[in-house]
DNA sequence: TTGTAAGCGTTATCAC
DNA sequence: GTGATAACGCTTACAA
């Protein structure tokens, strides 16, 4: 029994062809006779032979492989997006290596290195917002790399993804037109994160515009998670005079905001609007008559990967593509009469 | 301006030092004098060094790389498994790569085949139900690797996760004691997924001990996705009598049930006892009397990181790891008095 | 169409 | 402790 994998010289040997015409049987096949390229096939059927994919990329310089370096995996949507980003790439024979920084700059940078190191013939990052030292690195190997989820606006970097911005904003006016005024957010931690800042920035800008005012009491920062989002609910909702709406940071608030909601007896939507942004199918379930604003995360995963891909393959790609968002209203949610609330 | 990669030449030449003092430095420090040391740390610094991975995987048959091969990244908890993982593993200087099958058996055998082409160190799998040809690639290049999330009864192979069988036994038996007698289940596809189908087996065989009938219109077999939970909700409970329990494959199938529920005006769990397994939290919020099986999805993506590493080292690790679950009873789910229902 | 051979950037085995 | 140097398995001009 033969310990040593097969290499391209056995198959060569064994098909009587020079490793060179293997190699060319494997990257070039139509460069190749028929009847050769048959026989080396079948060879390599035989032998059970599989590429050495460092050998490869070291000598070619391309080790068909793409970083995906995002926040974390525990958020159900960038899952979602990294999932699609995963099977387009795939097709096109690429891997995926995947690394989370949780929201750590530091983490981002020693990531962004070891990505680097591993030889990624390109990037995928979440957000415009990183480290300089990352920017550096990917400059310095000249790795074609695409910004996804939020936009950027100098044009330095090609991005693409959703404005946070402005589908806060049109939220917010959704919920204004509806007559409420007595709005509060659950948002999540802006620091390092812009996607959570421009919604931030979203909906403030639409209540000045409006002149309707948010009591810092009722704006709340807070980690993604479940838990934070009842907390955040708990915190906002003892503001005098109660909020009508609550705009949730991301889904996972969302959640735990109508869970919240459910748990002091307050109906949503009728007595508390809650809303949010990202996927929200689930939340959508907890509260039939969610107004939401729904971000297409898988479609930007499948993008993102034809957008690197380009790059890589030398392609001029849009500097900035934006993925339009969608208000999805299944259900009035005018705030309660005056008088009704607590 | 220098288009060429910096490399360990650069490096060595710059300081003063052979490549091979060089790459001492960067592999076993301590045997590398610290004045040397910390001159070639200072070069490798000013030059902006990076190592180049392939040719360090080529020379060393080490590319510090390990495979996750997984159904799929849309399923919350399989998501966190694969974040744990990558965090652990991230620690120890391995990078993961990712792989996706979506339960297509050709798929994984593709997968399985890429990532060996890119030389990963080890591999661990998602399930203990694999195509031989998977284990057959495995076996021939003596890859070190890990089953997770179900366990294997054979030995063949070393695997560590939970007892889904046992568990989906222990949760109908719960309902049972309860009182429940009418009970339905909404099962993931159990076609290449052991998890569903032991699951479905634990509960047929606790039904079984206890002398109460499964009807087959009672069983349904659907998709891992909301909308299924949903449809098969409505399948079941139109059975006559009303089941007063419905066991859900999964955390998304038990989530759209109990949607379906508040949709018919269904009390969850006064109505119908809607349960599941994985991680829960979410539909717990839905509904917060339920009882559920908690799957702790994040340990098994940690421990799995330690396992493979050591498989890795050479190490023998214990061929079979049993996680425990949690049967996690948030309120009172007696079945409701005969005569109320419908 | 096929073969020859020079790298690709490391590691690791020897000497010194 | 350090330095030559032969691999590692493949790609890719360049020749034939």
């Amino acid at each position: 029994m033969n310990r040593r994998p097969v290499t391209l010289i056995d198959v060569a040997r064994a098909a009587n062809v020079s490793i060179a015409t293997v190699s060319r049987a494997l990257s070039f096949p139509h460069k190749v006779s028929p009847e050769t390229l048959g026989r080396i096939e079948r060879t390599i059927e035989a032998l059970g032979y599989v590429a050495n994919g460092s050998a490869r990329a070291l000598a070619s310089r391309r080790s068909r492989t793409i970083g995906a370096l995002i926040p974390s995996l525990d958020n159900p949507s960038f899952a979602t997006t990294v999932h699609a980003l995963q099977r387009a790439l795939g097709e096109a024979g690429y891997t995926v290596l995947l690394a989370c920084h949780e929201f750590d700059p530091a983490a981002e940078r020693r990531l962004a290195r070891t990505l680097i190191e591993r030889g990624v013939d390109g990037l995928v990052l979440l957000g415009t917002e990183h480290e300089p030292e990352v920017y550096a690195l990917i400059e310095r190997f000249r790795l074609p790399y695409v910004l996804t989820w939020a936009l950027e606006e100098g044009g330095r970097h090609t991005c693409i993804g959703f404005d946070n911005r402005a589908a806060a904003a049109r939220l917010t006016e959704h919920l204004l037109a509806l007559g409420h005024r007595e709005l509060a957010m659950i948002s999540g931690m802006t620091a390092n994160n812009e996607r959570a800042r421009e919604r931030a920035l979203g909906v403030r800008e639409a209540l000045r515009r409006s002149g309707v005012a948010l009591d810092p009491g009722r704006f709340v920062e807070v980690p993604y998670t479940l838990q934070s989002g009842r907390d955040g609910l708990a915190q906002v909702i003892g503001q005098s005079p109660r909020p009508t709406a609550v705009i949730c940071g991301n889904d996972l608030l969302a959640i735990g905001a109508i869970a919240e909601c459910h748990a002091r007896g307050l109906g949503v939507p009728e007595d508390v609007s809650v809303t949010g942004f990202d996927d929200m199918e689930i939340a959508a379930m907890l509260s039939p008559g969610l107004t939401t604003m729904h971000f297409p995360t898988q479609e930007l995963g499948d993008l993102a990967a034809q957008q690197i891909l380009r790059a890589i393959a030398g392609e001029t790609v849009p500097a900035r593509q934006e993925l339009a968002v969608r208000l999805v209203v299944r259900g009035t949610t005018a705030p309660p009469r005056r008088g009704a609330e607590s």
